[in-house]
DNA sequence: TGACAATGACTGACCAGTCAGTCATATAAC
DNA sequence: GTTATATGACTGACTGGTCAGTCATTGTCA
């Protein structure tokens, strides 16, 4: 196999001529082509340079990428790459960070005041399913595994922001239901990584190895939790 | 005939004391570049480039590996390589193969008969730790991790070879220890996945987070054993 | 000596990053 | 309201460097 070949199966928007530029459709509601602001369309390019370098990352990762593709699929010049950002290491941290950072608001699990302990990490692995395991947020948890040990700054972040706090979140929910007698190996508490593992794995499993055999995540995650919390009483 | 060569008088080995156990005795008295056969001295190029190889692509990834850095790190040209692989894409293939392949050796269990269930998944839990957890070989896992995505030969081939015939062999201890009692939880048997998460996840740390926060592999382990099969007796 | 192994300078493709120039928009002046 | 000027977002051809892969030459073994 020669060098993976620029990818267009993107909608590469075709390089809008210049003189057209005004009539440029929009995303407003309303007019379907008003003329943003400046303000409002960089940002607007900003945006979509972000959503087509992390297609390209996903697909290729960092050093494959290349800067080009990324301008193309953002229908943009490969120039304005550089207004936006200082170059491609940092557009790729920033990257991360950006895309990660609305993930982490996420994260700790409102134990609702009456619910049982395992109906809140019930709760959180339903969300890490919908909200991370099937979609592209998936990838980029690959990614920061992929690129972490040559990104050093994205894997302290990633620890510090997510890693820690989840962690540090599901030990609390582990010293609750070993309190309420809900949880009996008090082990766990000192190994949150290992209430997670299977989540991970289903991620991992996703993109490497579902269509050899596709894993049923809920389920799995189900039995995971059978086996922290005891058989289910509904069967 | 002055040797060209500009800091390599003998045919640097550096780093290599891996597998010179045969040669060490003999290595005082003969001269460090033996007069082996022709087809030895070529079996020995090839094993310098795989394992320099090895080193490079771990720690850049496939695409940031540059072929003269593997060389110099073997003490061979860069044209040496070519007569060893086709190019850098299978090189990269039949690297991972090479390595994989007397792994996946270590990988079924064997289930000795007097033995408890629980006896035999400790002993392959120790033997992944000591195998591969704190070896290279962990690193290996990650770079398929990493590169699998966008080297579906190797992703399938690591399927084959070792996930599915791991997964199967982990489903066979589990049905056996439901049946004998040991185990409670009879959903594990559909995914056997849960049981080896947690290793795969000490390997993913090590690499990444371990500098931010040790992970004790082996506690976590012997925890999550006890929560498949219970408290164990001995406490 | 003939056959084969090894070398490393070389080539050509490729690509991150640059910058002089363009033009739509914003502001000021009339 | 209309015209003139200023701004800066955007462009894309270009540069300089890098690196996979080649091959004529040199070295070595049988």
């Amino acid at each position: 196999m020669s060098k993976t070949r620029p990818s267009t199966e993107a909608p590469a928007k075709p390089a809008r001529s210049r003189r057209v530029a005004g009539r440029a459709a929009s995303a407003k509601t309303l007019e379907p082509r008003a003329p943003a602001s400046r303000a409002e369309r960089s940002a607007e390019r900003r945006q979509a340079i972000i959503e087509a370098a992390l297609d390209e990352f996903i697909a290729r990762g960092f050093a494959a990428t290349r800067l080009d593709d990324i301008a193309r699929r953002a229908g943009v010049a490969k120039g304005t790459i550089y207004l936006h950002f200082k170059d491609k290491e940092s557009m790729f941290e920033e990257l991360v960070r950006t895309v990660i950072v609305p993930l982490v608001g996420r994260i700790h699990a409102p134990p609702q005041p009456g619910g049982t302990v395992r109906d809140a990490v019930e709760g959180v692995a339903r969300m890490f399913i919908q909200e991370i395991a099937s979609t592209r947020r998936g990838d980029i948890v690959r990614l920061i595994v992929a690129e972490g040990p040559r990104f050093p700054a994205i894997a302290d972040f990633y620890y510090r922001e997510v890693v820690s706090k989840g962690l540090a979140g599901m030990r609390a929910l582990i010293e609750l239901g070993i309190a309420r007698g809900e949880i009996k190996e008090k082990g766990l508490a000192r190994f949150p990584q290992i209430v997670v593992a299977p989540a991970l794995i289903a991620v991992i499993w996703q993109s490497l190895f579902n269509k050899h055999a596709p894993l049923d995540a809920v389920e799995m995650l189900r039995v995971h939790l059978d086996l922290i919390f005891g058989e289910r009483r509904t069967a």
